[in-house]
DNA sequence: GCAAAAGTGTTGGAGCTACACCCATGC
DNA sequence: GCATGGGTGTAGCTCCAACACTTTTGC
């Protein structure tokens, strides 16, 4: 049987986890609080050519009759044992010469992760978390991807409800507030902010509030809607009127 | 040698085509006026199982060491004859269902073409061009395809310069207002048109009006830059701050 | 009471919509 | 001149940034 046109490609699956920095960090090392938390994602260091010893996304072989969206939740659980709260496709990389050697076409996709998600995490010294924004070269054009979809980030936070993925059941405004400004790396004012996430809708008061704070304590709001609602994130309603990347 | 995991889906390449109708068929028949123009798009028939006889989305295998881009593009000349003024990636569709018998992963692209490229379109009864918002039932899953595309080309018209691209190199106001209520489908207060466009920055004038028109003959403007630029259309930048898909 | 975060009120400005109005050309 | 689209002016509205202010808790 001769060789089909349009197989000669190997398919790949990887994907961009997102995650907020716990503090502390995955080592036990306590971490200088200049902003309080930062952005976190994990890499696997690569054990054979090529690109062995580099740092590289998490990812796989698609497997046969798997849905690529299936393929991204299942090679990341089995590369770096968490479970996304959220997994968007980002784009399909597929340059001829991205690896050598093979043609290799990976489509990527995004993640976001709950802190007790990455508690769960592997813990094996090929498996480490960086900043996204201050990374080490990565193996083949995955420094590319991760600055892709770090942007994409940033821009659909501005409309959509994605923050809720990285936050537990229940949250106040405050720690709402945090993940945009961990993300965005700019203060918000917590008076606008209240009105403009109010507004939206997105959120419903749970009618309970946290309490054990030093000071007033604050309601705890849980998102309007079970979040994962839309199928495969094609047709996702856009919300919130502004927060937008810059200022 | 035993067959590679992510080998076992073959690659296709599929784009959506859009063009402002020219006013008149591509069999030469007139089209009654209600609005001016409509949006267009080219399907080709089917000839084989499966699927035959049912219209589809252009495309084909991807080629070795081809680029994904460089597939789109290329697919598209040879089975409708035109050629893109614009190309970018949409998503890449892989359910295991969404072809029958076979695993097929569709990296689908959407591309505007200028009104002198569907000149040239290939003639032939296998090739024909729709309203995408009154489609037939297509092959596979490309209804829905087309329908993505569709919505991304009303948001991305809002931020972006893309409707240059439906246009010659030199346009008037009039025209680039037109080409946005078409593929919008709502009409454009003129004056306020124009001062968007004009704060944008998207345009220069060249001095030059374009006269034989009954009545006072509007300047002539060219994009601000080459339009193209921006390597594979990763990081394009948005421009003009409104003109929403929604009022 | 005091500090600090939660939560509310208010003002000013930016940008958009709607629409009135003037300009320049072909006939 | 007059009809018509090209092009300008402007009032009013909505929305948001900025910031002053009040509320509620732990200590």
């Amino acid at each position: 049987m001769s060789r089909l046109p349009g197989s000669d490609a190997r398919l790949a699956v990887s994907t961009v986890i997102f995650a907020l920095e716990p503090g502390v960090t995955p080592d036990g090392v306590e971490h200088e609080a200049s902003g309080p938390r930062s952005l976190w994602i994990p890499l696997v260091r690569r054990l054979r050519e090529p690109g062995k010893d580099r740092w590289a996304l998490p990812g796989g072989w698609l497997g046969a009759g798997e849905a690529l969206e299936a393929a991204a939740a299942r090679t990341l659980e089995e590369t770096t044992g968490v479970t996304p709260a959220y997994l968007e496709q980002l784009y399909t990389f597929g340059a001829p010469d991205r690896s050598p050697a093979e043609r290799v076409v990976s489509v990527v996709y995004w993640a976001l992760v709950r802190p007790e998600e990455t508690t769960g995490a592997i813990d094996d010294p090929n498996v480490r978390w960086f900043d996204p924004d201050d990374l080490p070269a990565l193996a083949f054009d995955h420094n590319m991807i991760v600055e892709y979809a770090l942007a994409r980030l940033r821009t659909k936070l501005g409309y959509s409800q994605i923050a809720h993925a990285f936050l537990d059941q229940t949250f106040t405004l405050a720690e709402l507030r945090e993940v945009y400004e961990t993300v965005l790396r700019r203060p918000l004012d917590p008076a606008n902010f209240r009105r403009t996430v109010e507004a939206s809708g997105a959120l419903v008061e749970t009618g309970e509030v946290r309490t054990g704070t030093p000071h007033r304590p604050p309601k705890l709001y849980r998102p309007a809607e079970p979040a994962d609602a839309g199928a495969n994130g094609l047709f996702r309603v856009p919300i919130a009127p502004h927060l937008r990347k810059q200022s």
